[in-house]
DNA sequence: CGCCTATTTGCAATCGTTTGCAAACTATTC
DNA sequence: GAATAGTTTGCAAACGATTGCAAATAGGCG
């Protein structure tokens, strides 16, 4: 228990023998460093219990080894698995995370600015509410960012994207060969991009069949993307004159809260009564309750490449922004009519 | 849309004519600086557009404005709640986290290493797998610390606590109101020590009784603290000859595992056939599938109170250590036999 | 041994801020 | 108007690393 401060490279020069210099390069990768010299270092560094201060390092390469995330209600199934998983890889690529929630009324222009304050090496940017700005804002100054599960005006940032294509696609095929005839996509008021891709996809699957008829689309929005709003919900949307036989819904939330209020309000049971698709593959959604048939995101592959692609913009500021699309799969539960699962 | 690097207080001085100091000066908190000079700053300052360099700032004083906090399996209900209050409190303190997952193989000591290499201004560390040797050489090395939810070798650090003391003994209370006489208690195993304090209280307010008889308790470990572990353990514990009749699980997660396996394994229905307490509420607590009774950790709370100490640490890194308890409420719902609240 | 080349090493400048100190200024009082 | 006390301001040192440049050293070869 040394009672000095920190201890610096000067010290362990000295003990060593040699110059500062030699400390330093012998702790930044790819320096010139005989093998002698290397050993010396790092016995007396050893001895001394030496660590690069990373803040006089950063300071002199104006970029501290921190990557930004920004995010809005990190408090919900999905978006907490990502960010787990993003911190994960983020520190497996030997940096940090800072995370900066949006939303709630904290000034979203400070957020940025702190950015640029603290001069992060990137910015990953969550779906979500952050706002056009930060990302507008981030590529202007020259900040490496991507965005995960948000297009925006395009090519200002590097997107990475689940197949809210293929999903919705995917949903109206297997509702259809379930003999679905009354479809209804359910997705949040306000909702951002990634679910109203997925309920367009969705409708454009089924639209050639719905002119043709026999077939009927309806799409509705619950107050918010959580259980109780898809609780709420499904009271007015089953005791409809048609009520559904078939439902996609944006999120797995809004699923369960779908089929809570079916069974609570009209007695109605999903994959009997009804079928209903979800879209995230929560934790909740394969529990005994549920057994909600839904499309599952690979939220580590989403990470994955957006640190991959942030790495890339990192070495290469000027190169080609990119769109990557993350396949989704197919969870069958017990959801659809006619289709359940073999059960453990 | 300047080409130049960023902006420094250098030119910010030069355009107001005045010294780099009085920049400085008008950007710290409580400087001398006159009215009028600060006018003339930040008038230049905003024409050019410059933001005080935290990497500079924080060089110099040793110590840059950003929290770590310490966190294991994040992606868990409870605790991505608590971290998500927890960045909120921190943010609006004016400060930033950094946040660090341990466990999956990352090694502990290096994340210890890194607070120490950024040179955080404090740590708090979350309830979870992160083990005593950081906490020790948060507290060794200087580095204000506290701990949610974790108790550990006591008075190296802060801690705040919910009180999982009375929570345990009013679950043991209502329970035997409701007139059970078969108590469980369910925790995972390898608990920490909020799950075994838990336990501990509820049999210590239960202990008489049992010893004068009329009463029975039971302990027993679910593989882990999550919702199929509960299940699983639901099918072999009320197969039992003396099968519980009221429950009371170290976590919500558990309690939902526990219904949710009693009811596919065995058609038995909490609230009905068997009472059950779980402890947290998570917000799948209050789905209508479960409407499990449980105590209430006040995450904000929790969280703020956080904040405050660490505070008061990083001001006086010689105060006293501090323990403080968080009362917990109780959430009456619908699986205390015969105390079925009133639902909407 | 001498020459050339490749590698290793040290010197010293540099990054942008904060802050102790002393000088300059302002206000107050006699 | 001078003396005093209190503010405001600028100068310059300091923080601890990295790195361009040139000097030193090592290695290879005739």
């Amino acid at each position: 228990m040394k009672n000095s401060r920190q201890v610096t490279a000067e010290q362990v020069a000295r003990l060593a023998g040699v110059s500062i210099s030699a400390v330093s390069r012998t702790f930044t990768e790819g320096a010139s460093v005989s093998e002698d010299m290397r050993k010396k270092v790092l016995a007396a560094a050893d001895e001394l219990g030496y660590r690069v201060n990373f803040l006089a390092r950063s300071f002199h390469k104006q970029k501290i080894p921190l990557v930004g995330v920004v995010v809005s209600r990190l408090d919900t199934p999905f978006r907490s698995k990502l960010l787990a998983d993003l911190i994960h890889v983020v520190q497996t690529a030997g940096l940090n995370v800072m995370v900066c929630e949006t939303g709630k009324g904290s000034n979203e222009k400070d957020v940025f600015g702190q950015f640029l304050q603290y001069r992060v090496s990137g910015v990953i940017i969550l779906s979500g509410t952050p706002s056009e700005t930060i990302i507008n804002d981030c590529a202007h100054q020259g900040i490496p960012a991507v965005a995960i599960n948000r297009e925006t005006s395009l090519d200002v940032v590097d997107q990475i994207i689940s197949d809210n294509n293929s999903g919705g696609h995917m949903a109206a095929e297997l509702l259809i060969k379930a003999g679905a005839k009354q479809l209804t996509f359910i997705n949040r008021e306000g909702s951002t991009f990634s679910g109203i891709k997925r309920g367009s996809a969705f409708l454009q699957a089924v639209a050639d069949k719905v002119v043709a008829g026999g077939l009927s689309f309806n799409s509705c929005n619950a107050h918010a993307d959580d259980m109780e709003s898809g609780y709420a919900l499904a009271r007015t949307l089953f005791a409809s004159a048609t009520p559904p036989d078939a439902i996609f819904t944006a999120s797995d939330l809004l699923a369960c809260g779908i089929i809570e209020g079916a069974r609570s309000h009209h007695q109605l049971t999903a994959g009997e009564d009804y079928s209903i698709i979800g879209f995230d593959n929560i934790d909740t959604a394969g529990w005994p309750s549920f057994q909600l048939s839904t499309f599952q995101q690979d939220t580590l592959a989403l990470a994955r490449q957006a640190m991959t692609r942030l790495q890339e913009r990192i070495q290469d500021p000027h190169k080609q922004k990119t769109t990557d699309i993350i396949p989704v799969q197919f969870i069958n539960r017990a959801t659809i009519i006619g289709s359940r699962h073999a059960s453990a």
